[in-house]
DNA sequence: GAGTGGTCTAGACCACTGC
DNA sequence: CAGTGGTCTAGACCACTCA
């Protein structure tokens, strides 16, 4: 059953008479089918099965925004997981090349760099980078660790850039050793790349978000005019 | 460079001095975020870069229905590839709960399924099934081999369901030892899944279209309203 | 048959967890 | 501290590829 402890590997070996590299390599299948996880000093667990998060392009409806909701929270309550957010990191920087190029930045223009990884009831399902032209942001909330109520998004509307409008570019690769750490996603398992720009009404990229999803955790929804 | 083949496990071991496990571990991290690909007996090699298709929301546009273009000729046109298509198979029955659910079909509706695979020089990207409501297609061009200029959507417009809004749930996962093969993907290459859904002016479900894309091989484009 | 990756045994030290 | 998984060395046999 999901949560339910597997045999170590000293006892597997023991009981199939095997090598150690062997009983690892049992499990090392499980794990890439993702079947159960392991735990550092702890054991090897059936992994829990993972709600699917269905993410509307709804969730950047001014509305929530004005009710003090980022995104995330939107979908967390939508859902019913608890929200966290750990290992943010904010500073100033050049950024790189695909991130000057949305923002069309001048070659000097440097931004604020918002790194964070968001949880749904304790697990790690994304990380995101959020990049902000230090034009606007400097001096603002924005660079402070709390961005406050309806998050970066109600800041740069209070800022005077109302939002227009978001395009998200959306591709799915499997994840660097990294990625895998940072998200404890076991062997095999993809993820989703989200590259959100967003634009105020003069036309303006205001935020590129860069973000890295768990595959299994999400379904993205899109809404298309038919025109 | 693609395609060019690492140096050997043994050539690892004595170059780097490890142990012959340890080579392979560091193989093994490569081969899982897809960049390289081993074949027995043959050695390791560097993937094939995949061309990216930029898939914009627009391709849906019905300008280019009025002018003969179905939604991956569209996308050929832009992006230069020559297009195919080829497996084209076409049949009523009854669709899968997914499907009949998204078309608000009753228990005893059956649909018309057109399944096929799409090639960009000659290279298979992608695969598709399309479901249209039998009380629908009966009779028209729909259960044709070839449904004519601007595809589906077209006929479906020709047949008094004018086309208002699409909505699209994309996620990723790896592909089936079977998709793998239809794809023609090597190990460790994700896939995308675009579950698509056509609406008419009235708001009824007049299509839904499974797909199936190489990952590697697209970057889906959105975009989303700040309302 | 030489060279390759796939798989296995046997044993070592380390980092982390939880009592 | 004992038990756990993470990582490493050292060596073996096998299946497959290709000249």
């Amino acid at each position: 059953m999901a949560g339910d402890k597997l045999p170590s590997e000293a006892q597997l070996m023991k009981h199939y008479e095997v090598a150690r590299m062997t009983a690892r390599q049992a499990i090392q299948e499980l794990r890439s089918e993702g079947r159960v996880v392991a735990e550092q000093g702890r054991g090897v667990f059936v992994s829990q099965p993972v709600q699917v998060r269905r993410l509307a392009s709804e969730r950047f409806a001014r509305r929530h925004r004005e009710a003090g909701l980022a995104a995330f929270g939107v979908e967390a309550e939508k859902t019913g997981f608890t929200p966290r957010v750990d290992q943010l990191e904010v500073s100033t920087a050049s950024p790189p090349d695909e991130i000057r190029d949305r923002l069309r930045l001048g070659d000097g223009g440097d931004v604020v760099v918002r790194s964070r990884r968001y949880l749904a009831d304790g697990q790690p399902v994304e990380t995101a980078v959020s990049y902000v032209p230090a034009s606007i942001a400097a001096g603002s909330p924005i660079v402070a660790d709390d961005t406050g109520p309806g998050g970066i998004y109600a800041r740069l509307e209070e800022l005077g850039h109302e939002l227009d409008h978001f395009t998200e570019e959306v591709s799915a690769r499997m994840p660097t050793a990294d990625e895998r750490r940072r998200l404890q996603l076991t062997d095999g398992v993809p993820v989703m790349v989200v590259l959100r720009t967003a634009y105020d009404t003069t036309g303006r990229p205001v935020e590129v978000c860069d973000t890295l999803k768990a595959a299994p955790a999400y379904v993205l929804e899109y809404d298309i005019p038919a025109r």
